[in-house]
RNA sequence: GCCGCCAUCGUCUAGGGGACUAGGACGCCGCCCUCUCACGGCGGAAACCGGGGUUCGAAUCCCCGUGGCGGUACCA
């Protein structure tokens, strides 16, 4: 599980790095001894695919670097900077004075040595302990750019200590704001989509997520909205990083998400559709739904029973259109049709409309209900022809027998 | 309690002393388009947490207060 929030966080550390030309080397943090197994490791990485974020997989910290982490144990300790205590081993933070970094985002942010304990590095059983763990490891990796949640910054001084005592330089911070609920707190399951592997299954594009998330904490200008990958790295910079916590708003979210979705070529809309439903699904039907839709899970209930024909008809929907009058007209009219086209169908229909002199909608709607049980369909004139003549007349034929 | 961070429409944000009668977007409301649902177009309501300073001038700088968040672990 890749919580929204950790995946703005790889991707505002993917933007910097690709941003930079490979000059970042940055680290997912994320040394959770209960997470960091390698299954979810594995499912993280798969959550960031999905993503299209590519990474480089590095070693799990705490799970496979362990002897690096004890030496520098071992060397805090010969040099009088760490001391036994009861079996662990706690690092001796100074009594006066007070210490400041830089952030890339908040700015200096400075804390007095009496707020910070002797804290403890590593516990009696010999295993490292979160901060010492990331100090060590981002000396050895060589890292460049620590980027993470807000709720790291008064871990902070503890890691430039550590990093000072083991002589290594260290890298840049940049703490980007947490992401709260709607109700101002923080962020849970129960305010909805909190993972991506949820927000996949909701059936939004990686794009429209990838798009949504940078500008969650982050914006370009006064009006832009939507970028592409390629722009989102060339423009990211941590200086325009805000410094509030943003709440996640699903509506924006399906909002853009349409707006990817109606992007898309049909071909791809099409395969993604697919893919998402894992069946074949005509794609006449795809092109007609195009405009309607705001998720790839919207496509069923919008024009399902244009694919599979429907089970059973809407009650509401049956008695007012069900019974209509107009139904046999209609039938005997498409019948006669000449054609099958969208344009021929318009033609047929508006033509009986007009001898009719009632509304279009007193045609249309009886056909869309005969056709697909339900009110809401994509549009009559291409729902009927990409049905065929064939499957709409039967469809008409069943409703008109159901009427009686 | 102590330490730290933050504070613009309901939400995401623009703003870094005069261009602000505060801009954009989502959502909301109205109108148009219209065969349903949408898309699209047009219009509207909607915000600088409070109080002191500094300044000719403050949403922008400083201080205090208030509020939110984070930390204060042999969690990460």
């Amino acid at each position: 599980m890749l919580h929204i929030g950790g995946a703005r966080t790889a991707l505002y550390n993917w933007l910097l790095a690709r941003g930079s030309g490979g000059q970042f080397v940055l680290r997912i943090e994320d040394t959770d001894r209960e997470r960091s197994t390698p299954e979810n490791v594995e499912q993280i990485l798969e959550a960031l695919r999905w993503l299209e974020l590519d990474w480089n997989e590095g070693p799990l910290s705490q799970w496979e670097r362990r002897d690096a982490h004890a030496a520098a144990v071992q060397q805090l300790l010969g040099e009088g900077r760490a001391y036994e205590d009861e079996g662990a081993v706690r690092f001796r933070v100074p009594e006066e004075g007070e210490i400041t970094f830089q952030d890339a985002v908040l700015g200096d942010v400075t804390n007095p040595f009496s707020a910070i304990k002797d804290f403890v590095i590593q516990r009696s059983d010999g295993s490292p302990l979160y901060n010492l763990a990331v100090a060590v490891d981002d000396r050895d990796m060589g890292i460049t750019h620590v980027v993470r949640g807000q709720d790291h910054v008064s871990n902070t001084p503890r890691q430039l200590m550590l990093l000072r005592a083991l002589g290594a330089n260290p890298p840049v911070y940049a703490h980007i704001p947490l992401l709260h609920g709607p109700d101002g707190k923080k962020l849970s399951k129960r305010h909805g989509a909190a993972s991506v592997q949820e927000v996949r299954d909701q059936g939004y594009l990686p794009e429209a997520v990838r798009n949504y998330l940078a500008l969650l904490g982050w914006g370009y200008d006064e009006s832009t909205t939507f970028m592409t990958t390629g722009e989102l790295v060339e423009r990211f910079t941590l200086e325009r990083v805000s410094k509030n916590p943003a709440v996640f708003d699903e509506q924006k979210l399906r909002w853009m998400n349409g707006h990817y979705m109606r992007e898309l070529p049909p071909e791809d809309l099409h395969h993604r559709l697919e893919e998402f439903y894992s069946r074949s699904i005509p794609v006449e039907i795809v092109a007609i739904s195009r405009e309607k839709m705001q998720t790839l899970a919207d496509f069923w209930p919008l024009a399902g029973a244009l694919v599979d024909p429907p089970t059973e008809f809407d009650d509401k929907a049956w008695s007012q259109w069900g019974t209509s009058p107009h139904l046999p007209a209609v039938r005997s009219a498409l019948a006669d049709a000449n054609g099958w086209d969208p344009e021929e169908v318009e033609a047929i229909l508006r033509k009986l409309v007009d001898e009719r002199g009632v509304k279009p909608k007193e045609v249309y709607q009886p056909i869309r209900v005969a056709l697909t049980g339900k009110t809401v369909s994509p549009g009559i004139f291409e729902s009927v022809a990409a049905l065929g003549r064939e499957e709409t007349l039967a469809r008409l034929d069943k409703a008109l027998a159901r009427a009686e």
